[in-house]
DNA sequence: TGGCTGAAAGCGAACGTTCGCCCGAACGTT
DNA sequence: AACGTTCGGGCGAACGTTCGCTTTCAGCCA
């Protein structure tokens, strides 16, 4: 049997005082004698009494919760990013008193339904949203209903709300200015699909980079898949299988994941990585620095993303319209030994 | 401005019923004429009413959260295992309508202070405990409260309370006989800190196998350190760096992070790992299948233990007396590339 | 016709807070 | 002596449910 719990009306009766005078004490305001304050919180302590969320909660309105709408990984894959990324948030809403309420979201069933219910039920007083999609639903249902969230990633640019995400389009720029610098000249992209909006944004830093340097690319350079290791392996695979006279001096892997499905590839078809063909990631997963040879990527700032959007959701909840609603932050560039000058 | 909040009175009223008839209709108990059943749940739709959950946490003294309380890693390191296992209550949780709250916990600062709200304080209806150690605060809290919690991990063997375990005794046994069966004698570990209870339950399965198969080993062969990439590295650098002759033919990794040190060590001293010096793992790490050669190791039936903690503590929270509160699943020994026989 | 039964729906209370208002005493001012 | 102010503290209400009890009334039987 858990002990019975106690009220402030235990507490008001030990210590002689009516049970809303206690709650004052409690809050720290209005005016109550010193005796009577320090007799009241004598006996909280004794008793060792704590006030009632629930009850609470429901008296002012609010449930100190914040929600974390996110797609699940299937139990096989992972997503580094992602993990850190919670992993920030909850530290950082944590230190604001408030606590990560964590719902999956299914983008195929679709259950908006469950939306409205978690949003007008005051389960949560405010949201973040992860593994946002062009034309997110979530997104226009809860600017529809002016409700506080604050997304990581961009959606449809013609929507107004609040966001942080990271600039990757700069950061596929810097690596591919990086390749370049160091004589490459054939580079192919492995990619996400065509309709994430973050991997056509980082695609544009890549034209951008080979236009500006006068490189001249093909369509054929890119190819598309799902962000999984066999993606990047197979993609790899039929850039590496051509004759060495055509064949890509450089591959760019739009993750850390393909990356490694690209430096399997490489070592199965016998060529050695960074100096027979250079590959290179993006997010800076954790063991990549331990890879054999240690990867090549962009480095996400990721906690920090998890902390700003914290800070900007509490911005939004406590109605201080903020400076800036939306945050771009920028990516590093992270050299190791994955890619060299090209052989030949 | 969010829009008002629809109650149970302003259904009633639209509905020309008292508002606790409402509610019966919602909760689908009491006696209800079909007629005004179906005009009431025509208003719910019209409105669109969503019951108040802090309301309702209140009146049923329940919350349909489960607090998870762990021990975050720096924002440099990772913990494969961790991160799936939140993963999967996660999961399991929401199919049983409840939902996770994260809990930071600092084993050093030891604020049981604020267990006490957070248990206390009705927050959460039951808990989830990781990171256990020894004489875990948090345990033995929780027991003399006798507040339904599960635990993932052991603690003090004379405590007794709900648990679920990776029987990891048994997966390093099965390694150390795998790796004896291809005819290695000198095999070394890379442990944990002595504290730790987990690896010390591991080692003793390496004891066992040794003993069983009539092998001697030294002291020396196992090194302790922290569960960290560089610990490997420099673990396995101090045996591989032996003459050949008393070098240990394999090393025994009590977790992937540790292997990949190891693997590292014995790439920078010119070793070829599964043929020159075998390297095994402890966790199926998801990208552990992907380094160079693949790493063999025990794999954590991760996912199975989230569920089957979320089922127990559930069993707990009903008082039916769970049939068994405490659980050992069994490891499995995944076998591949950077293990193979000994080269002399 | 009187009384019993059961279905349908209403009513009051409670969960444990917080918040605003009111009241009385003490004190100071004109 | 009458009046205003301030301080300490009490009181009632409300947040939006759920739950158990009571009331009403129709139907039925003796």
């Amino acid at each position: 049997m858990v002990k019975k719990r106690i009220t402030l009306k235990d507490v008001a009766e030990r210590a002689g005082v009516s049970y809303q005078t206690v709650s004052k004490v409690l809050a720290g305001q209005g005016s109550v004698s010193t005796e009577t304050r320090a007799r009241i919180q004598t006996v909280v302590r004794e008793l060792g009494y704590r006030p009632n969320i629930r009850a609470r909660n429901l008296r002012v309105q609010r449930s100190h919760l914040i929600g974390y709408s996110w797609q699940p990984e299937p139990p096989d894959l992972y997503n580094p990013i992602l993990e850190k990324f919670l992993q920030s948030i909850i530290q950082s809403a944590e230190q604001q008193n408030h606590h990560i309420l964590t719902f999956a979201w299914q983008q195929e069933t679709d259950q908006l339904e469950e939306y409205h219910s978690l949003v007008q039920s005051g389960r949560v007083d405010g949201l973040i949203l992860s593994s946002i999609d062009f034309n997110d639903r979530r997104v226009a249902y809860l600017m529809d209903l002016n409700f506080p969230f604050v997304a990581f990633g961009r959606a449809n640019p013609e929507w107004d709300f609040a966001y942080i995400d990271v600039d990757g389009g700069t950061g596929l720029r810097q690596m591919t200015e990086y390749l370049l610098a160091l004589g490459h000249r054939r580079i192919a992209v492995l990619a996400w699909l065509e309709s994430s909006r973050t991997g056509e944004d980082r695609l544009q830093g890549y034209y951008r980079a080979m236009q500006q340097a006068g490189v001249s690319y093909e369509k054929g350079w890119i190819v598309h898949g799902e962000n999984i290791v066999s993606a990047g392996y197979d993609g790899a695979g039929q850039f590496l299988q051509r004759p060495p006279a055509e064949r890509p001096t450089a591959l760019i892997g739009m993750s850390d994941t393909l990356a490694i499905g690209a430096m399997n590839a490489a070592h199965d078809l016998g060529l050695t990585v960074g100096r027979d063909v250079s590959i290179s990631g993006f997010d800076d997963a954790p063991l990549s620095q331990y890879l054999q040879p240690p990867l090549t990527t962009v480095r996400q700032p990721i906690w920090e993303v998890g902390q700003r959007s914290i800070e900007l959701l509490f911005q939004i909840m406590d109605d201080s319209a903020p400076a800036e609603r939306q945050i771009l932050l920028p990516p590093r560039l992270i050299i190791r030994q994955s890619t060299g000058e090209p052989n030949q």
